[in-house]
DNA sequence: GGCACTGTCCTATCGTGCTGGTACGGGGGT
DNA sequence: ACCCCCGTACCAGCACGATAGGACAGTGCC
């Protein structure tokens, strides 16, 4: 499981960290029980302060999404899977719903905005490819 | 010509004015030589402060959409339309595309974002018939 | 027991964006 | 000429997120 943060995102280092354990928790990537990357490893991978990672972490067992273990590590709650489900889903919808109406305000008819949409999910299928 | 500012974005309240002038530039809602909005007006009506207006403004002069006239008020410029469709459109393309990656790794099917997508349009659309 | 690794906590500091307030100079209607 | 509104500029201050560094306690392995 690879992390990275985009520099040039509106998003908060922090909060992007966030949002993508709770995506591949959502999503199964990430299964109840496994293990996370630890604060340090994962901080140095990121680029990131320990401190954004631990907060980040911290923020994600209070939606309990995940669990840690003092000494041992962090860890995917037994019910995440379920708990990010709902949480992901709203995500989603509230940010794609922001980014089309953007797109409709831009000006865009829907056959445009159709085929930035196809050809987003055609990108971004091939790189998971790539990464499987 | 209506501005408004979401708290619950996470772009700044001066990006959002910046990004909502260009798309209606974009779009054509504003023409060039349109006169937009005081900088005390406008900071009134988006309960922003009168220097986070001004400041949009100034990014919107330097990037070639506005031209300020001191003393009179600030107009859409002659090619303003033109060089809002690229930039409109680059903005557009990115963060679509940001939006739909995040879906996926969600664990989205394109059946989903698909039906999530037409239903944002949907609702958009209708918005903009109430307001037409 | 000792060691390496884990998460946690605390404080200080920086950068940035927004706020609040004030002051200046120009345009335009009266 | 006057006054009102306009954009511009500048400053101090605050809030927030991130950074930096250090110290502590628990776990697991040897």
């Amino acid at each position: 499981m690879r992390f990275e943060i985009d520099p040039r995102s509106p998003r908060s280092p922090g909060e992007q960290l966030q949002d993508q354990v709770t995506f591949a928790v959502a999503s199964g990537r990430l299964l109840p029980g496994a293990k996370l990357p630890s604060v340090r490893g994962l901080a140095a991978q990121a680029l990131v302060n320990p401190n954004t990672v631990a907060r980040a972490y911290r923020e994600l067992e209070h939606a309990g999404v995940v669990e840690s273990r003092p000494g041992d590590g962090v860890y995917v709650a037994a019910r995440g899977d379920s708990r990010c489900a709902a949480l992901s889903g709203k995500l989603v919808r509230e940010r794609l719903g922001r980014a089309v109406d953007e797109a409709l305000a831009a000006g865009l008819g829907e056959a445009e905005l159709q085929e930035i949409v196809d050809r987003a999910v055609r990108r971004s299928s091939k790189e998971r490819e790539v990464n499987a």
